[in-house]
DNA sequence: CCGCTATATTGATGAATGTCAATGCAAGGG
DNA sequence: CCCTTGCATTGACATTCATCAATATAGCGG
């Protein structure tokens, strides 16, 4: 399982954060920026991203969202997967207990790339 | 559901935002805002928004379109039809020709919504 | 060592998706 | 009128996806 690069500052200075109403992006851009998309374009996994953005220190673990989203713990431990993947998410093991906060600035770097320039 | 004493959540944050990582977004906003991101979510139709918004005038017609993506004109106008109904372009019929063009601040809307209130 | 808890993984299944070939359809040009 | 051009729609097919039940793994308490 392959996980996508992590959007950092350095990043955003590349065609993956620049606008794509600009110059026409290449195939192989298409398709990284698309695979971020496309990770957020489940209305679960977006609830998810939410729930957790916005939990008390900026983390959660499995149990506190399966109930919000009303569904089974692998179904929600299996979109959790796939955010880690898309670079939205981190996992960080604390005893038994599995806590996910957002990759700071992931969000932000999808945002530059659909701004139109000025 | 949860025991662990750091992590007690009991109030679940107030950090009202437009963008999903404040507080958690219902289960309405989730689908309507995946279903423009899932349009997104795909390489062609990133491609197709990136030419179509880089082409002289800011519309394009099909046949201006196969040729870069490489796809057959059906397939095209398959995913010309899915960002329409997305609300991320228009179709105007001129001739027999069908010109495609960016909804203006449609991308602005979604780039805001995965902005960081700060 | 035993059981309990929290999470991940596997397997299966029905639904959705991307693609193309074939076809339909409307607008012009001879 | 046909005939060509540009595009949309249909049908078919293979792939991917979302979901759950069952099972596996790993840490912790007794």
């Amino acid at each position: 399982m392959k996980t996508l690069p992590v959007l950092e500052k350095a990043d955003c200075c590349t065609s993956i954060c620049s606008p794509i109403t600009g110059e026409a992006i290449s195939a192989d851009d298409a398709a990284t920026l698309a695979a971020r998309f496309k990770a957020i374009g489940d209305p679960t996994r977006l609830r998810l991203l939410s729930i957790v953005a916005g939990h008390e220190g900026g983390e959660s673990c499995v149990c506190d969202l399966t109930a919000p989203v009303g569904l089974s713990q692998p179904t929600v431990s299996h979109h959790l997967k796939i955010l880690v993947e898309a670079g939205l998410l981190t996992r960080t093991k604390r005893g038994t207990w599995s806590f996910y906060a957002l990759v700071p600035g992931a969000l932000d770097g999808l945002a530059t790339a659909l701004q139109t320039p000025a």
